[in-house]
DNA sequence: CGCAGCCTTGACAAATGTCAACAAACGTGG
DNA sequence: CCACGTTTGTTGACATTTGTCAAGGCTGCG
């Protein structure tokens, strides 16, 4: 691995309190690899052999029921995923791919589970990042369960601006049709409520969207700190 | 707090391999209450001051956004809620009632944060149980974006009976108003779902429910572990 | 008994999904 | 660089699902 992908891991709030004898060993194990744009890494059910580690590129974290197929997370760099099934030894309840290109490290679950066990440091970090993706998730069965789609949507607008730098106008960091997915509704819905929300004066052109009136779209969507709120 | 108690909490996967010194000190702070039916414990956005143990009763996490209302889970005893809230500090994103008399337990979050960087044991247990919540959350993330209402009814109704010992006839456990709330549907739906699965053998009278072709209705919902299985 | 709350039902409205057609964007190989 | 085919996005027409409102029955409790 080389150094420069070895920090960067290092620096990651998972592993920046760790023993360096413990992410030695933990590195060990392990191996990066490159792969191309829409590569399955992982299919749900299957056991958990080891945690992810995304350095460059995009990783959608999906699920499939009966011939349905939902995107459940977008994993962009530097983090982690899988961490639940790899702690629990447990199969994987999500399916993953690239999206694009992607450079991904792979650490041993069984090594994971072991250091574990023998750094408090390690042990507290992972705590503290299973407490905020299970959070992260609760704000999502939240935005499902109370909210249109039409609402999802100006929501996930203003989340998406916000992240961009908060201009008027900025750019989708999905195609349509898995923005869709990911706002639990099918394509030609996603087509029509971008035309529902015109009203409040949003465009869009191609990837490209513009909130004209801020305010308008702001009263409709009513965000709420504990549901969009990246932290918190 | 009286000794049975004490044990009972004690007991808890969480809190059983902690030191015994750790352990008093998280109880001295703490205190027991009782609740009458229907009451508010904690509200959304509230800074997480106390972790809860429910000893017995049975308490209601829900939500609320824009004059809507959707219950999240439910917490029977013997268990904690609003564990990552109280390990992250940050407010809480759900509400919290009694549905019925209940008697809880409270934990200043303040000395479960300082124990659980004191005490190894206790943070592996809180990992443990934070995967396990987690991966809870995804699975109804699941249920709700891959299956339609009555879909998520029959399966309902499927998990319920296997924990009520698998016997064709057995009791809802909650109201139907409820029911309807947690299963991301309104009551009158939730009335015309129950209608809508008679052809695969399932009466309702009341809370009792009887499924008399089993295998119809297995075979329509299609149960899955990755959704579906309490563990795994 | 009489009230209050829950459940059910019907009629209707709104939201969302499906299917088909077509246009636009993209990538590949010539 | 173009031609081609494939994928993605859009639109319309329509079906299905889900929600809303209003009414009435049932039950439990004071």
């Amino acid at each position: 691995m080389p150094e420069s992908e070895y920090r960067d891991i290092r620096n990651l709030d998972l592993f920046a309190q760790m023993k360096d004898e413990h992410f030695t060993a933990l590195t060990r194990g392990a191996y990066v690899q490159n792969f191309p744009a829409q590569i399955d890494l992982i299919t749900e059910g299957e056991p958990s052999d080891f945690l992810h580690v995304v350095l460059s590129g995009a990783v959608d974290l999906f699920a499939r029921w009966n011939g349905r197929e939902t995107s459940l997370e977008t994993v962009r760099p530097i983090s982690t995923f899988i961490l639940a099934a790899s702690i629990r030894d447990a199969p994987y309840l999500m399916s993953a791919r690239t999206l694009e290109k992607s450079r991904i490290a792979l650490l041993p679950s069984q090594d994971v589970r072991a250091i574990f066990d023998l750094d408090g440091a390690f042990a507290r970090a992972i705590v503290a990042e299973l407490a905020q993706c299970y959070r992260s998730v609760i704000k999502g069965q939240k935005d499902l369960k109370l909210r249109s789609s039409l609402e999802r949507l100006a929501n996930h607008l203003l989340r998406q601006q916000r992240r961009a730098g908060g201009a008027a106008a900025f750019e989708l960091d999905f195609e349509k049709r898995r923005l869709a997915s990911v706002l639990g509704m099918t394509p030609e819905n996603l087509s029509r409520a971008f035309k529902g929300l015109r009203p409040y004066g949003v465009t869009v052109n191609g990837t490209r969207v513009t909130i004209a009136h801020q305010d308008d779209l702001e009263r409709f969507a009513k965000p709420n700190p504990l549901i969009d709120d990246v932290s918190s």
